[in-house]
DNA sequence: CAGTCAGGTTGATCTGGATCAAGGAAAGCT
DNA sequence: AGCTTTCCTTGATCCAGATCAACCTGACTG
């Protein structure tokens, strides 16, 4: 097999603090919005200021753990998060994966405690913000209220796909096609990508058994919709993965 | 069978607009948070100049429609409705169902068109607020801010509990117990309810076959968790249930 | 570098809930 | 009242995906 994906590396993620002591880490999930809405240096400074730089976390290390109470959400810099709700039984469930750009922590707002763990799924970084720091700032920058509002909206858009009734082709395709797109407005390759996650965190994330999910991958890749050597991907077929995931995505 | 839920109707239902030209519709979404965080008159009258009292809406009839330009939240202040996403091979899927004092709409912000339609189960009104207008009221209104965040967010671990894997039995418990409970909240006796909606429309939103949701409720009667009649529900056994409901709700 | 172990694949079997089918009961219409 | 329609229930069968089982692979360990 010659499916040489392009492998994210501390090195060559463009996601990275770009050092510059004015404006923020370029994939930062506020610093477009902040960029966009025209803020002058004074808000600028107290976002900047309000950010603190948070890891490495390697590999299976907490973020943060359920039941914490919560006190600040994570913009993920580098690396890759799944956040995990175990029952009382052990079953564990994975809510989502959080890769670089993308923000954690979002639904302990209500709760005000973490309702789930985050976990590192390889060595990450994060920009940590005050959750009461930056919602007494976005009572003075509208733009960064508005994307606040936008960023739980989004997660809930997410979060309903999932609940939603669909095959295990399904969901696997509208994984697929989601974490490409995902990768793609970040900057990465769209047809290639990396699975930082394991075949058992992907079938506790769509509700299937880890078999499954090995079987519906092999499926893909015997009838060419993928490229795939284990853990890299390589979307083939991207029309017809959309196709069959067309209703999971709601288009 | 001699069960006799307080079944809702316009005339008894202790959510209404009480006509104060001051003070809010009691039971609205907004007017504790409003109310407890002591603001004074000025922002009162804001909110409530937002405020556009909408309806009745006929049992059957749209308050909005997917794919409509979000502009507006709706408080329900009395009434059920429920959210149902239609794909396009034609299944629907039921996101929610909403009480008085209840919020719809929420999921529309990041998209910023509503991503499903919203349809009266029975006679319903609502509070319409514009949601540039009411946002940008939060900017002067913290607490008001801070309520919407917490609204959504509060959606986001509805719909999260809703993706979880979980037998038909633990996901028709939770249903009953969350539903008691937000009734509960809003002032309704905490062990009777009336189900607004059908067995179609439940086994829509659990992803279950209309049979199935049948089958479970004969079960659950016939093991005296439950006494039924129709539409009529009484929780003989609420610890029982939410024993069952357990790993659903997440405690 | 043999040994261990976690992760991945693949095959065989089992099962919870879907689907198919047939009536009953309540509500709206003429 | 009768008629129609929609909703609900109950029984019989079926199937997608879970579970059980065996083996493979590669990475780390002593």
């Amino acid at each position: 097999m010659t499916l040489h994906s392009h492998r994210l590396t501390d090195r060559d993620s463009p996601i990275a603090d770009d050092g510059d002591e004015v404006r923020f880490c370029s994939a930062c999930a506020f610093s477009a919005a902040s960029m966009r809405a025209g803020y002058d240096k004074a808000a600028l400074r107290d976002l900047h200021v309000l950010v603190e730089h948070v890891g490495p976390f390697r590999a299976g290390e907490h973020v943060f753990r359920a039941h914490d109470p919560f006190r600040a959400i994570f913009a993920v810099r580098g690396g890759t998060v799944k956040t995990v709700s175990v029952d009382a039984d052990g079953n564990e469930q994975v809510l989502g994966f959080y890769i670089p750009g993308e923000v954690v922590g979002l639904n302990a707002i209500y709760p005000e405690r973490y309702p789930c763990d985050a976990i590192a799924l390889e060595n990450s970084y994060f920009c940590r913000f005050s959750f009461p720091a930056i919602s007494a700032l976005a009572t003075r920058m509208p733009g960064l209220q508005q994307q606040l509002f936008k960023l739980i909206s989004k997660e809930l858009g997410m979060a309903t796909r999932l609940a939603g009734d669909h095959g295990a082709e399904e969901r696997m395709a509208a994984f697929l096609i989601d974490l490409a797109e995902r990768y793609a407005t970040q900057g990465f390759p769209a047809r290639r990508l990396h699975l930082a996650m394991s075949r058992n965190e992907i079938a506790a994330h769509l509700r299937l058994a880890p078999e499954t999910v090995s079987r519906i991958l092999g499926r893909f890749r015997e009838t060419g919709l993928i490229a795939l050597d284990v853990r890299e991907v390589e979307l083939r077929a991207p029309d017809q993965l959309s196709a069959l995931a067309r209703n999971v995505l709601g288009r």
